[in-house]
DNA sequence: TATTGTTATACTCTATAACTATA
DNA sequence: TATAGTTATAGAGTATAACAATA
């Protein structure tokens, strides 16, 4: 691993995070955009994922994990509902409940998209050493145990 | 460093990214949001930081920096004018330009959400030990030339 | 009463198109 | 003509408040 200039305390890990992770996101907001998936926003992409992994996933369980409120993301699945990504079911042994399901139309977005933002991701990342992308991977890993799920 | 399951090929390093990334911007924005720093969104927080940096810029190289269109900009910046943390004037020397800088409550703002915001980020970071630190650092400083600037 | 979800409403962020002023 | 910026307009994303249905 290189030697930084920046010093290894909190503050001043704080303040590398604050100033190159929203850089980071607005290349990956533009990818997401761009090739392939421009049908999907950000939050639009990571519902499909977290229902593809979770199917019958319930409104407030989506919600939760994307960190939205409750009339949002019922707003944000009626739109991926429409274009008939989504479907939403009455849980039968609770009526209140929404299950969530994938269509296959759906499935395919989410995985164009997928492959298409990681591909190109992926290419610029090609450039790098093993070394650094091994920093790059172990720091993600860090980060989602870290500042994975809010405190407050 | 630790081992990782994820194998450091570009591909398994972009989803590692594209999973992780929004996850730590959700909550930097909730940050900047919460403790001290409610006026402020994430672009308004970076534009008044370089603008701090680089004091006289002009609208299209702060557009340019932050990665919005000049109409964004410009209505961003309008919007940082009217509550006084910004001034625009008229660059003598090419009267096309505008050049931006600070008020003195525009730097009050930007000290306070920084320090709020790099606070609260550092106090969960200060539970790491040290080498984690350095790799999320060194991880950045990576990120940051990687995926700074845009390529297409 | 508490929980799950929807509807109504409003505000912020952002873009594209059309415009003005200056070079 | 080209560049710097603004205004007009529209769409997405989000929140809070008020509501309906079910437990």
């Amino acid at each position: 691993m290189e030697q930084s200039l920046v010093k290894p305390t909190p503050d001043g890990c704080a303040r590398e995070i604050l100033e190159v992770v929203p850089i980071v996101m607005r290349g990956i907001r533009q990818e997401i955009r761009k090739h392939g998936a421009r049908e999907l926003s950000v939050p639009q992409f990571r519902s499909l994922s977290f229902i593809n992994r979770h199917k019958g996933a319930s409104l407030s369980e989506v919600a939760e994990h994307i960190g939205l409120t409750l009339p949002s993301m019922s707003t944000m699945i009626e739109g991926l509902v429409v274009r008939n990504y989504a479907v939403r079911r009455t849980d039968s042994s609770d009526r209140r409940r929404m299950t969530l399901t994938l269509t296959e139309r759906g499935q395919t977005i989410l995985q164009s998209a997928r492959a298409a933002t990681q591909a190109r991701l992926a290419e610029r990342i090609g450039r790098l050493q093993e070394t650094d992308r091994k920093t790059i991977i172990a720091s993600m890993q860090i980060l989602r145990n870290t500042l994975g799920e809010p405190e407050a």
